[in-house]
DNA sequence: TATTGACTCTCCGGCTGCCGGAGGATGTAG
DNA sequence: CTACATCCTCCGGCAGCCGGAGAGTCAATA
C-alpha cells in the first residue's frame, strides 16, 4: 500500500502527500525542482517521488513562510540560516510599505467610487509621478493679473537665450508656473516663471538658473481654458488631502498646449503638479 | 522637431509622449498591443508610432486606474462603459480582503520573529490550511484516562468493520480525535474518535456515520509523546488569538504516525487542526 | 497473463504587466 | 554622406506555480 524505505520508515507517494500536507503535486514538483524539499527517496528507474513524515515537517514550515510572503529564495536562505535577522526585517519592512500601498489603492478607489455616485463627469484624473529632476531658468514677476502671463514669456524667452546662445529648451518642453502667493489672488500676482533647458547658462538680469531635484507629485490634466483651472486645483488639493498625502513644495502649472500651438482655447492643456509626501500614518 | 498631424495637432514621437506622461516606451507599446491606448497615427511604412495630447488624457485615466490596482482587461471593459459599477465594487471587494491579508502576513512575521528573538527553537509551525470535507464514523467515549485510547480503537475499527463489511478507510489515513470537555483533564475524558472512510455505512451500536463539511483550520503539527502534546495546542490557541482568528468548531487531533508504525515514542506524528474563522476585523 | 485504471513522470506553454536586449530600419544633424 | 539617436519587431524572462500532452508504472483484477 505505501511503500516502504530502507529504514522502515513509511513512503508516501506525491499524491498522499499531497493530500497529507494540502497542497497540489504541482507546488512538490516546483519544490523539488527549486531545491526547496527533495523526497526522501527517488526511484532511480521510474522517477518516482517518496516523501516521508519528516518531509512532512518541512513542508510545514515552508508553507508557514510562504504564508508570511517569503519568495522562495529567501526560504531557501532561511532555511540555511544565513542571515536570518535581515531577511526577517526586509520582509517585514516590505509588508509595512505594502500594507500602506494596498490601503492607498483602496482609498483612491473609494474616492473614486465616492465621485462617480456623485455624478461628476470624470472631468479629472489624478495620478502619483515621479517627475525627473531638471534644469531651469527662472524670473520672478508681480503681474497684473493671468492675461499678462504670455505676454511675458516671449520676452523672457528672448531675453534668455540673448544672454545664453546656444541654450535649449528640453524636449518635451517643460515650463511651468509657481505662484509664489499663500493665497488666490486675481491682481498683483507673485509668480515665478520657470523653462527646462538642457544645461546651465549665465544668471542675467532678473532671471537665474537653477538645478531642481527630482520629486513625487501628483498631476491633473486640464484641458480647456485657464479661467477655469481653479476646478483642477481645487481637485488636486482634495484629492491630496484625501489619499493620505501631504503637500511638499509649491504647487507648479505646467503648460503642454496653449495659445502658441491650439487656435481654439478648448484644446489647451495644462497640467497641475502637487509635490507631495506620503502621510506618516 | 515634432510631426503635424492632419488636423495640426502636434504629434509626438513614442520618446517624448513617454516623457510627457511618465510612463516607459515599453509601457506603450504594451498599451499599443493590448488595445488600452492605441497612437492617434501609426506611419506606414515605418511603423513609428504618433500621439496627440489627446492621448495623454487618456493615459492619464489608465495610469490613475492602474494605480488604483485594476488590471488591463478591467480597465478596457470600464473604458468601454460596460458594468462598470460592478467591477468597482469588486475592486473594492478585492482591495479589502487584500487589507486583511496583508495585514495578517505582517501579524504572523512579527509573531515569529517575536518568538525567535525569545529563543523559542521554532519547534512549532502553524499554517492555515483547507481540510476536505469527508465522510467519518464516529463514536464518542468516556475514558479514564489518554493510555485507553489506543486500546479502543482496534476494536472500534473491529466492531465498525464487521457492520459494515467492504468499508475502507480513506488514502492517506485520516484519524482524529476531539475533546468534547471545554477544559483540560487527565480523566474522564470526554472524546469522540472519528475515522474517515470511503463512503456511509450502516450506524451500529456506539457509532455513526456523518458527513463533515470542508473546513479551514490552523494546524500544528507535534513530534515525539503524546504527553507533551499540551505545548502544541497551546501554542496553536495562542497563535490563533494573536493572528486575528477565532476558533470555529471543536479542535481535531489527528494521528499521523503512531505506535502502528513507529517504535519509538519520538517518532510520533500528530497534527492539531483547530477550526477557524477570520475575526470580524 | 494480459488488461484495466489510477498514478506518476517529464516536458512545454501559459498566466500578469511589463523589462531587456538583439538585429535592423528610420530620422535628424553636421 | 556619415554619425548618432530613435524607433521598429521579435524573443526570452520574471514568480510561483497550473494545465495538459504523451508516455511510463503500479497494483489488482479477469
Amino acid at each position: 500500500m505505501n511503500g516502504e524505505g530502507r529504514d522502515g520508515d513509511v513512503m508516501y507517494r506525491i499524491g498522499l502527500f499531497s493530500k497529507l500536507g494540502k497542497v497540489t503535486i504541482k507546488t512538490l514538483h516546483h519544490y523539488d525542482e527549486v531545491g526547496l524539499l527533495a523526497p526522501a527517496h527517488v526511484d532511480e528507474e521510474s522517477g518516482y517521488r517518496y516523501y516521508t513524515t519528516d518531509q512532512l515537517f518541512r513542508l510545514h514550515e515552508i508553507v508557514a513562510l510562504r504564508q508570511m510572503g517569503f519568495s522562495v529564495p529567501e526560504i531557501s536562505a532561511l532555511a540555511c540560516g544565513r542571515n536570518t535577522a535581515g531577511i526577517l526585517q526586509q520582509r517585514k519592512a516590505e509588508l509595512e510599505s505594502e500594507v500602506q500601498s494596498v490601503a492607498g489603492q483602496l482609498f483612491r478607489l473609494e474616492h473614486y467610487i465616492k465621485e462617480q455616485k456623485e455624478g461628476h463627469t470624470m472631468k479629472y484624473q489624478a495620478v502619483v509621478k515621479e517627475v525627473p529632476a531638471c534644469t531651469v531658468f527662472a524670473a520672478r514677476y508681480t503681474l497684473p493679473g493671468y492675461a499678462a502671463l504670455f505676454e511675458i514669456m516671449p520676452a523672457l524667452g528672448e531675453k534668455v537665450g540673448s544672454a545664453n546662445p546656444g541654450l535649449k529648451c528640453t524636449e518635451p518642453d517643460y515650463c511651468f508656473n509657481v505662484y509664489l502667493d499663500g493665497e488666490y489672488r486675481d491682481t498683483d500676482i507673485n509668480v515665478e516663471i520657470c523653462q527646462a533647458v538642457t544645461g546651465r547658462g549665465r544668471d542675467g538680469e532678473g532671471f537665474v538658473f537653477k538645478d531642481i531635484p527630482a520629486i513625487t507629485a501628483v498631476s491633473v490634466l486640464h484641458r480647456g481654458a485657464y479661467q477655469n483651472l481653479g476646478a483642477a486645483y481645487a481637485y488636486a488639493m482634495q484629492w491630496v488631502e484625501q489619499n493620505g498625502y501631504q503637500i511638499a513644495g509649491n504647487v507648479r502649472e505646467s503648460y503642454i498646449d496653449g495659445v502658441w500651438n491650439k487656435e481654439s482655447e478648448e484644446d489647451w492643456l495644462t497640467e497641475i503638479q502637487v509635490p507631495v509626501e506620503k502621510n506618516a500614518r
